[in-house]
Order: C-alpha cells, then sequence, then structure tokens
DNA sequence: TTAATAGTTCAATCTGGAATTAACAATGGA
DNA sequence: TCCATTGTTAATTCCAGATTGAACTATTAA
C-alpha cells in the first residue's frame, strides 16, 4: 500500500503531468500535440508523459484516424485532481471574492455540471420528483421525470441503451453536496452547451450563463440568480 | 493557477512526501524521527522533506520540548490524500472482497470516525434526532442530543468553548456519504478509543472494533453489525 | 506515389532536487 | 556541569527521470 501510493503520487507529482491531468479537467478530450503545446513542451516528451499517465490508468485514449484524444480514464481521477487545487494557497479567498465567475460558482467536474449552479439544478430536480435518490448513490427517474427530459429533447430510453451509469450522485469539494453525473448528467450539459444556455470559459474550468440561460433556468429549474 | 497546481503536486508528488502524508492520515502527530524511521530515510532528509511540506500549509508542526510533532494542517490535506489513494490500482476491488476490516468499513479520517461505521453512527444520530443537519454543512446540536452526549461523558459545553467548529458534516469518500466532524467528532472518536469500544490498528487508519464496542454501537445507536 | 501531418520509440544527454556528510542548536536528565 | 537525544541547516555529491535528437509508423490529402 506505501509502495502504491508513492507511485501514483509520483505519477501526478510530476509540472507537466500534474498540468495535464488540470488541463483535462474540463472533461474535453485533447491530442497530444494540443497537451504539448499547453504545456509548452516537445511531442515527443509529452508523449512520454502520456504513456505513463496511460499506463498507472489515469488516462484513457480514443483513436480516431491519425489522431488520439486523452481524457481523464474516470471520475475519481477528476476528483482527486480537484481535491489537490483545493490546497493551493489563497484559493478560498479568491472563491470567496469573486464570486459568480469563479469555478466553484459554475464549473464542469469530468463531463457534468458541477458548483454552486451544478448543485443547485441537481436539488430542483430532486425537489420537482423528477429524480430519486436510491441506494447506493445512484438517482431513479421518476415517470414525471422522463416526461420532463424528453420535454428538453433528452432521449432517456437512448440513455438507457448506454453501458454508462444512468445517474448518479457526485460529490462537490465546494459546495459539498451531491450533484449529479451520469450519462443524465453528460446530457444535460450537453444540452444546456448546445442551447447556449451556458458557455465554457477557454482553458477553464468555470462557465459562463448566458441572459437565455438565465431565463432558460428560471423556467425550467425555478432557479433565481 | 497552473504554476500553482504544478508545485503543489511537486510537493505532494515525492514519494517520501506522500508516504509521509499517508501516514499522518490517522490522525495521530508524529516526531520527525518517527517519520524518518517509518520512511527509511535519515533524520536529516525527513527534516527537509518536513521543512518542503510546512513551508506548503501541508503540515502544523507543535513544538515541545525537544520534540516537534508534525500533524496534517488541515482536512483538505487528508481529503485530498485520500482521494488519491482512490487511483492506487486494485483498490477497489480489494475494498469489496475483504470486508470488516479494510479502511472502508471503519477507519478514521483526520481526527473522526469514518468509513461505513462513521456514516451509520452520524445517521443514527440525526434519526434519534440528537443532531439536526442544517444550512453551511453544520449540524445543530438538539437539547435531546445535548442530553445523551454529557449522559456518555461528552461535555458538549466544554466543547462549545473551544475555538473549532462544534459538528459538521464531512464527506466520505468510500461511502459518499456525510460522517460527522469537527470538535464533537473527534471527541466521539476519543471517547470510543478510550473506553476501548474500537482499537486503532498498527500504521493504518483502519479500526477493529471490540467485542464491548459491539454492545455499545448496538445498545447506544441501534446499530447490528 | 509523394508529401505532410500526427504521433511514437529509442538511444544519448542533462539536470533539478533528493540524499549524504558534517557541523551546529536546543532541550532535559544525571 | 556534562553529555545524550532530538532536530535543523548548509555544502556537496549523485542519480532517477526528464529532456532532446534522430529515426520510425500510420493516416490523410493531393
Amino acid at each position: 500500500m506505501e509502495i502504491q501510493i508513492k507511485k501514483i503520487a509520483a505519477i501526478i507529482g510530476e509540472p507537466i503531468r500534474s498540468l495535464v491531468l488540470w488541463t483535462l479537467l474540463d472533461s474535453r478530450a485533447y491530442t497530444s500535440l494540443e497537451l504539448a503545446i499547453v504545456a509548452e513542451t516537445s511531442p515527443q516528451n509529452m508523449s512520454m508523459h502520456l504513456a505513463k499517465l496511460l499506463e498507472a490508468n489515469l488516462l484513457h485514449v480514443d483513436k480516431q484516424g491519425r489522431h488520439r484524444y486523452y481524457r481523464l480514464a474516470s471520475a475519481e481521477v477528476a476528483f482527486a485532481v480537484e481535491a489537490i487545487s483545493t490546497l493551493i494557497p489563497d484559493i478560498k479567498r479568491k472563491n470567496i471574492t469573486d464570486n459568480n465567475t469563479d469555478v466553484t460558482y459554475c464549473r464542469t467536474c469530468y463531463d457534468h455540471l458541477a458548483g454552486k449552479i451544478g448543485v443547485l439544478i441537481t436539488e430542483s430536480l430532486v425537489n420537482k420528483n423528477f429524480l430519486q435518490l436510491k441506494a447506493n448513490n445512484h438517482y431513479d427517474i421518476t415517470a414525471e421525470g422522463e416526461l420532463f427530459f424528453n420535454s428538453i429533447d433528452i432521449d432517456i430510453e437512448n440513455l438507457r441503451q448506454k453501458k454508462r451509469i444512468l445517474a448518479k450522485t457526485c460529490l462537490d469539494w465546494s459546495e459539498r453536496k451531491y450533484h449529479l453525473s451520469g450519462a443524465l448528467g453528460q446530457a444535460l450539459l450537453d444540452k444546456m452547451l448546445h442551447e447556449d444556455l451556458i458557455r465554457k470559459k477557454k482553458n477553464s474550468r468555470a462557465i459562463i450563463i448566458t441572459h437565455k440561460g438565465e431565463i432558460a433556468l428560471r423556467e425550467r429549474f425555478d432557479l433565481k440568480l
């Protein structure tokens, strides 16, 4: 066990590799070259680092033609990176002072919505009895819920076909409450991005809520911001 | 921000330092020499590593005579180390197979009880209306609760005098539910150790429930194991 | 078929930071 | 007082692991 923790820590601890993990935290998949540019190093070097991250099962890679898209291997990895980021000096103070644009307010976690907004939306879905929290930290989608999601063009039946868990809780490090993850969490984020209710900020996991988004959040989830 | 994450990751990532953090996770304070022995390195070298951990605000040190007692600086640090430990290969499988003795079942988190037992006790306290979950993830101690804690020799009024937050939630990485932390969480752990209801395993955060403990858990918290 | 792009692999080098050596400060007991 | 113990600091050495350079494969487009 001690040897294991040393190994994993050493893998995460290398500056370039930690930056890669940090970069991938926005749920996007990046190519090797893109990551090399972000980390300001050579493609060969990045390739070596990515190989180590893959070997430690921290990353997952999709081959598509001559491209290879790297992304985090699991929510646990995202969780660990988030936890490490809370140790950055001054981050707490920052989070308190500049609200509404920072990552504690509205951000992505892995591939779904997190932060205050993510938690509020999830709570709203539960309050409206669209979701029910079950054992094992899974959510059941109620009959009403299925109607609701279909009404905003998220096909639950289609999501059920996927291998991935449909809806489960994910702990939020800033709010310390649950937010929605799983296939439904991802679908909801995709939908909101696609409808331009929210926009991803470049090189950050922070998310901006558009004016259109404010209205939709009020109408659909009773959230007034 | 990117530079910051690299720095913190590099501090945590060094094998000896990660082992120190891992060791301190059992909430005990260790001296420099003890840590050097655990990590199988020289006192000078350990001293250098401890200085770096201190400088990064990951550790806290108490001077007592010629001894210096090192412990984790905050629950955030414990949380990050726990999160990293979930990335160790096979840990999930292990946790499932050898139950009742491993750290997911019963362990300490920083300075209070965690794992399945920690969560169950907390839920029991809430169900019996001894604790009430409030906003900001704090617990209120009810009048009945105060009587209960006093009856098992935990002086709530005394705990109130302390600067520390009395009772708040702490997220459990294995159970993914809340358990009790804060001054009350610490007092409860101390009390249970002192009464020999539970015992700390050496070099581990795992905790053993004694026979006496089983009986007390059933009587006080309606927990049958 | 050729050229360009994306990405990896392997050997050779280089270097930051850990480990070592030595000296020193502070506490407490005899 | 002396000396053993705990612990730090400062200077030097050393090495694991990152970086670099060159050669290679695979895919796409012209």
